[in-house]
RNA sequence: GGGGGCGUAGCUCAGCUGGUUAGAGCGCUGCCCUGUCACGGCAGAGGUCGCGGGUUCGAGUCCCGUCGCUCCCGCCA
C-alpha cells in the first residue's frame, strides 16, 4: 500500500488511493458521511454513503473521534459540491491505527501554558507546523553562507568544570564524584577553535541559563547561534559579516515562505538592506533623551523600553529595522572583551537590535595573553578555575571576535510572535521540564 | 528575585456591594436531519469554584498563607 499525500490527489482523479492522518472533522448524517482527513500537506474530504442498514464501514465511521490516527483508502472523484478543493475521496476502506479520546485537553485558543501541557496535540496545526518549516529554513540558510564563507562547524560539550562567564546563571550537576555545570555559552570553545587555526567557525547547539526569568523572551535551555571570526581589524569586521549574513537567511526564508508567514501570521518579511545602521551606546542614549517621552535610565545599557523607543527611531529616521548599538562601557561587557584602545572604559562590542528586541551579542575579544589576564584580574574573575581558558592564547592567537544568539529570538521577530515559548519545540523554563 | 493581574465544567470565559438548586458558548453523550463543508435541530451528562487556614448566621465573592499561570522590571540571548 502506498501511501498518498493529500497535496497529490488532484493528480489522482479517478485512481484507487490511500491516505493516512488524522481526523479533523467528522459529519455524521442520516444518508451520507463525511470525513475531513488532514496530513502534513493539507485537508481532504472523505465521502461514504449510508446504507440500510448501516455497513460496516458506516459503523466505523460513526465510532471516529476526532485526531484519530486514520488509513484511508477510496477512489479520488472532483465533485463541484466540496468546497475543499472539488475533490474528494469515496471511501472503501477504512482502518483506525490509534483512535483518540473524545475529548480533547486544548483547543487552538487555549493557554499557552495548557497548550505546551498538551504540545504534541498543539503542534499538529498546520500554522505551527509552519514556525518549525521556517526554522528548518533559516538553519539551511546560515549554513549554506558559512559554508561558501568557508567556516567550520564545531560541536563544543556541553560538560564544563567551570564556569565560562560570571557563576550565577550556571546549572550545577553531578559528574561521578565531583560536580559539574551545564555549558552557558560555547564561548570558550570557539575561542580555542581561533587558537587552533580553524579561522571562521559556527556552532548550532544548546545551552543553558540558571536564570529564574520569567519573560516572554527568556528560557533555561535554548539553542544557541554562535559565529567566531579569525584576523579581523576591529568589532567593525563582526558587523560587516553579520549583517550579510543575516540579510541572506531573511531573503531566503522571504522568497520561500514569505507569502505563508504573512497570510497565517500577518507578518511581513524582506530582506534588510546592508549596511544596518550604527549607533554608539553613548549616541543612543543622547538621542533618547532628545527625542523622548519618557526618561532614559542612568544605567550603563538600555533597558527594554530603552531598545523599543531606540528600534522605533531609527526605523523612522533610517527605514530600517535592525539597529548595531555599539561600544558599552567595560562595566557591563564580560572581561574578554577587547577595549577601546582611545578609551579604556569602552569596549570594542556591539548588541544588534531588531524591531525593539535584543538580538545578538558580539564583540572583538581580547586576544593578547598579558591583557587578558589583566581584565581578568580587573573584574574579579577567579582565573584558577579557567586557567585552561587563559591558555589558549599562550602560544599565538589572532586577532578574532565574534556573536552569539538564541535562535528562537530570531523566529519570533521573524514570525510576529510574541513569546519565544511559541517557537520553542519543547519550552524550558524554571517551572516546566514536561513534556 | 521585585511589583501588578489572574486561577470557576474537557476548552474559552461570565458570576454586581457576601445570601437558597454556580451560568454561557464551544466540546462531549444520545436521538433527529437526502451532500455536509464553522452543517443544522432537540434532549442530556459534566463543577469538592487551585490548595490550606481565617472572618461571618452564611464565602466562588472578604482577609492571611501557599502553589501555579501571566504581564512589567531585573538578568540576559
Amino acid at each position: 500500500m502506498t501511501r498518498t499525500l493529500i497535496a497529490e490527489l488532484g493528480e489522482k482523479i479517478g485512481e484507487r488511493v490511500t491516505i493516512r492522518g488524522w481526523v479533523h472533522a467528522l459529519r455524521d448524517q442520516k444518508r451520507m458521511q463525511f470525513v475531513i482527513v488532514r496530513d502534513e500537506t493539507g485537508l481532504a474530504q472523505v465521502v461514504l454513503e449510508k446504507h440500510e442498514p448501516a455497513s460496516e464501514e458506516n459503523e466505523a465511521v460513526s465510532a471516529l473521534t476526532a485526531e484519530s490516527a486514520v488509513t484511508v483508502t477510496g477512489t479520488v472523484a472532483a465533485d463541484e459540491r466540496v468546497k475543499l478543493g472539488g475533490l474528494e475521496l469515496r471511501l472503501e476502506e477504512l482502518a483506525v491505527d490509534s483512535p483518540a479520546e473524545p475529548e480533547l485537553p486544548v483547543t487552538a485558543d487555549s493557554a499557552l501554558d495548557k497548550r505546551i501541557d498538551w504540545r504534541y496535540l498543539d503542534l499538529r496545526r498546520p500554522d505551527r507546523r509552519l514556525i518549525f518549516e521556517v526554522q528548518t529554513t533559516v538553519e539551511f540558510a546560515m549554513r549554506e553562507f558559512w559554508r561558501k564563507d568557508g567556516f567550520i562547524e564545531l560541536h563544543s560539550p556541553k560538560f564544563m568544570g567551570s564556569a565560562s562567564e560570571s557563576g550565577a546563571e550556571l546549572f550545577k550537576v553531578q559528574y561521578f564524584d565531583r560536580d559539574a555545570y551545564l555549558a552557558q555559552s560555547p564561548q570558550f570553545y570557539k575561542q580555542m577553535a581561533m587558537a587552533a587555526g580553524f579561522g571562521r567557525v559556527f556552532e548550532i547547539g544548546p545551552v543553558f541559563r540558571a536564570n529564574p526569568s520569567f519573560t516572554s523572551r527568556h528560557d533555561t535551555e535554548f539553542t544557541s547561534v554562535d559565529v567566531e571570526i579569525s584576523w579581523i581589524d576591529s568589532h567593525e569586521d563582526v558587523m560587516a559579516f553579520e549583517e550579510r549574513w543575516l540579510s541572506y537567511v531573511l531573503a531566503e526564508v522571504s522568497r520561500q515562505h514569505g507569502e505563508a508567514i504573512e497570510e497565517t501570521f500577518g507578518a511581513q518579511l524582506t530582506a534588510p538592506a546592508v549596511p544596518f545602521p550604527r549607533i554608539t551606546l553613548a549616541q543612543a542614549k543622547e538621542r533618547l533623551r532628545e527625542s523622548s517621552q519618557e526618561p532614559v535610565a542612568a544605567a550603563h545599557d538600555l533597558d527594554p523600553a530603552g531598545e523599543r523607543a531606540l528600534s522605533a527611531l531609527v526605523l523612522e529616521e533610517h527605514g530600517h529595522e535592525f539597529a548595531f548599538v555599539t561600544d558599552y562601557p567595560t562595566a557591563v561587557r564580560p572581561f574578554y572583551h577587547m577595549r577601546h584602545e582611545h578609551d579604556p572604559t569602552l569596549t570594542r562590542s556591539f548588541d544588534l537590535l531588531w524591531r525593539g528586541i535584543e538580538l545578538t551579542t558580539g564583540a572583538q575579544r581580547e586576544h593578547r595573553y598579558a591583557q587578558l589576564l589583566a581584565q581578568a584580574h580587573e573584574k574579579g574573575v577567579d582565573v584558577g578555575p579557567i586557567q585552561y581558558y587563559l591558555d589558549f592564547f599562550r602560544h599565538g592567537a589572532p586577532p578574532h571576535g565574534g556573536f552569539g544568539f538564541g535562535l528562537t529570538r530570531l523566529l519570533m521577530q521573524m514570525l510576529g510572535q510574541d513569546n519565544v515559548r511559541e517557537v520553542t519545540f519543547l519550552y524550558r523554563g524554571p517551572h516546566r521540564l514536561a513534556p
